[in-house]
RNA sequence: GCGUCGGUGGCAGAGUGGUCAAUUGCAGGAGACUGUAAAUCUCCCGGAUUUAUCCUACGCAGGUUCAAAUCCUGCCCGGCGCA
């Protein structure tokens, strides 16, 4: 019997841990290097799915297993016949596992703080080093500023739709992503965040390392669900190289059928951070660089042997005015392996776009860049028009999906063999 | 014509003797956004300028006062009512 996620190296480049393939799911294949779509709630936020298939074009969405669990409810999507179906998603898909939303609602929670860290980061102290057991209760949320409390068993979260209190642990995580059905899920883990201290980073890393063994054992005793998804483990550590390592290696031992890289990095550090983890990483599995995504990002992470990557920046930056364009320039990869094209951002909501009737994009080969002028796109912001992060949203995933595409050619035309 | 209410920054609309270059919203200018608490958030928005400060401003013109967007007088304009 094939796994439900096997995958194929078809050319490693030479000089770097760059590597072009195709992960074949029973919805279909991957072509790696590959941009996923996000899509949190089942849903690309205004897009239907032809508008995926025909102005995107990408090959895979991921979903989030926390927020269809709360909205509309993982049981309804399982009787709807899945992901799939419900979201008529016609393409392979993946779920991630609620991890970010430990971060995201928990030590980020209205804090202003990101995954990324730029430069030197002050450590919060307010982050207890020793995890908070037991005795939640919503006021204790409440004082704590944030949504969700982690205990070694799991984590405790209060709905940030209506205040109600639910746990996940890894084993609901696992079970609430078989009923949802997409191709590829993934271990519950928790995303730390990079003002936390190397103390409590080492904690958090030992913990999903555990919660990444309860894991793989919830998802083998499902056999239906083994035999049509497969499980990523997701590799932690925060923004310290030891961490990484050793996460990467606790990993490596254990059952996954593919690895996600997770949790926080400085801007600086993430080449070198990637160089690390996937150089332990199986080689004959596909790595995933969970929610990193701007295009410079997206050339650090294959250059250093990542194969997908999926981000909110598209659509978000998408929705709020900014538009990904071509420069017209070509830039050279720091080891100069190969070239890529330069990208810049321009935010269409300026001044100056308001008679510009220039193409939105015209060095790029995407349906809204070549239909759609600067001038109107700026007219339907201004005027507060859906369809203006309508197709900024379509252009720019396709944009970076795109971009992504033109990696794994470069690696497929200068590459050796393996 | 008489009576009455009102005329505030691009617009709407607060303020009704000093704490007012004037609350707030919209419009306008710019920025942010990386496993989506996000069709969101932040900053700027009379002029000159380095914070300070100065200048010009609340229909127009005078006046009262140490001090007026705020009080008084006249004028101009608008709504409503009565002729």
């Amino acid at each position: 019997m094939d796994l439900p996620v096997r995958f194929e190296v078809i050319k490693h480049q030479s000089g770097t841990l760059a590597r072009a393939g195709v992960i074949h799911t029973i919805h279909g294949d991957i072509e790696t290097p590959a941009f996923v779509v996000v899509g949190t709630k089942g849903s690309v936020k205004s897009l239907m799915s032809e508008d995926l298939t025909q102005y995107v074009g990408n090959q895979v969405t991921l979903a989030n297993t926390y927020h269809l669990f709360l909205q509309p409810g993982h049981k309804i999507i399982k009787d709807a016949g899945g992901i799939h179906s419900f979201a008529n998603w016609n393409m392979p898909t993946m779920t991630d596992s609620g991890g970010f939303q430990v971060f995201s609602l928990g030590a980020a929670f209205g804090k202003g703080v990101t995954k990324f860290a730029k430069g030197d980061v002050e450590s919060d102290t307010s982050v207890p080093v020793k995890s908070e057991l037991n005795l939640y209760s919503k006021k204790q949320a409440e004082d704590h500023g944030k949504l969700c409390i982690v205990d070694e068993d799991g984590v405790t979260f209060t709905s940030h739709i209506d205040g109600s209190m639910h746990r996940f642990t890894a084993e609901r995580s696992i079970e609430i992503q078989h009923a949802i059905g997409a191709d590829i899920i993934v271990a519950f883990d928790e995303c730390t965040s990079p003002t936390a201290p190397y103390e409590y980073q080492k904690e958090a890393m030992e913990r999903t390392h555990r919660w990444a063994k309860r894991s793989v054992l919830a998802h083998k005793r499902n056999f239906e669900a083994l035999r049509t998804q497969g499980l990523y483990g997701v590799v932690q550590g925060g923004r310290y190289m030891d961490l990484r390592e050793e996460s990467a290696k606790a990993l490596s031992a254990m059952d996954f059928d593919g690895f996600g890289i997770g949790g926080s990095f400085s801007k600086e550090d993430l080449g070198e951070s990637l160089k690390i983890v996937n150089g332990i990483l199986p080689g004959d599995k596909p790595r995933h660089l969970l929610g990193i995504g701007e295009p410079e990002d997206i050339v650090q992470g294959v250059l250093q042997g990542c194969d997908t990557f999926d981000c909110v920046a598209p659509t978000r930056i998408g929705r709020t005015g900014s538009i990904y364009v071509y420069t017209g320039l070509t830039k050279e990869t720091p080891c100069g392996t190969f070239m890529y094209p330069e990208t810049k951002k321009i935010n269409i909501r300026n001044e100056k776009f308001t008679t510009d009737y220039s193409l939105l994009d015209s060095l790029s080969d995407g349906y809204v860049a070549q239909h759609y002028t600067k001038a109107y796109v700026a007219h339907l912001f201004r005027a507060g028009e859906i369809l203006g992060p309508h197709l900024a949203s379509i252009h720019n995933l396709h944009f970076i999906v795109n971009f992504t595409k033109k990696l794994r050619e470069s690696i497929l035309v200068n590459s050796t063999f393996t």
